[in-house]
DNA sequence: AGCCTACTTGGTTATTTGGCCAAATACGAT
DNA sequence: ATCGTATTTGGCCAAATAACCAAGTAGGCT
């Protein structure tokens, strides 16, 4: 818990989680696994945009992918991501504006 | 838990999150408040740098400052921080390497 | 007032990030 | 083999990040 390289893995996780359409991603494969190019509509940027954001989440070893013929479907693999994403919502409404 | 908006800010509390100098910052005060003093002989870099990622954490929240004479105490708003680290760390060692 | 300590802020620089478009790759179907 | 759809990767560029040093600010103390 205080190793400098332990700092650094978790700071990495943390990076992944830092961007707001990574996050949308995640709430998306919270319901169900889903392809990117689904995720491409629901969310709206370029498929490589989105495509490299998956690429950022599963690197953080938070979402897995599974090739079904010419898609690849993502899933999430830890959904405690989404416990964590309560608790910043908690402290959203409990200590800010 | 759609809004757009909503997804900024909680990606601006992880963004605060990601960066293993801040994490360590953390980690110290959940022991106890710490000025900035203390925080540069613990962790080492200018007190400048120090100041900043303190900066950072306290923008988006995470932390609260109060000035006793000529220094800067700082310390921990949601201890919900920490246990966002607890779910990364058991992310860790359940699903990597 | 002048000095010291603690801290913050301005300026500079190198690196990383995130977007797009275009090109490459993978795979099924014709 | 060629075509079409889905996805990834390379190249480019603008913006954000994080480090340093130096300069500014704030609060005692002599």
């Amino acid at each position: 818990m205080t190793d400098n390289k332990d700092y650094e893995h978790m700071a990495g996780i943390f990076k992944a989680l830092a961007h707001s359409t990574r996050l949308q991603v995640l709430v998306k494969l919270q319901e169900k696994e889903h392809c990117v190019c689904e995720l491409q509509e629901i969310i709206g940027f370029d498929m490589s945009t989105i495509s490299r954001h998956l690429n950022v989440l599963k690197n953080a070893g938070i979402i897995e992918s599974r090739k079904v013929n010419n898609q690849v479907f993502y899933r999430l693999l830890c959904p405690c991501v989404l416990d964590t994403l309560e608790c910043v919502i908690d402290m959203k409404t409990s200590n800010k504006e």
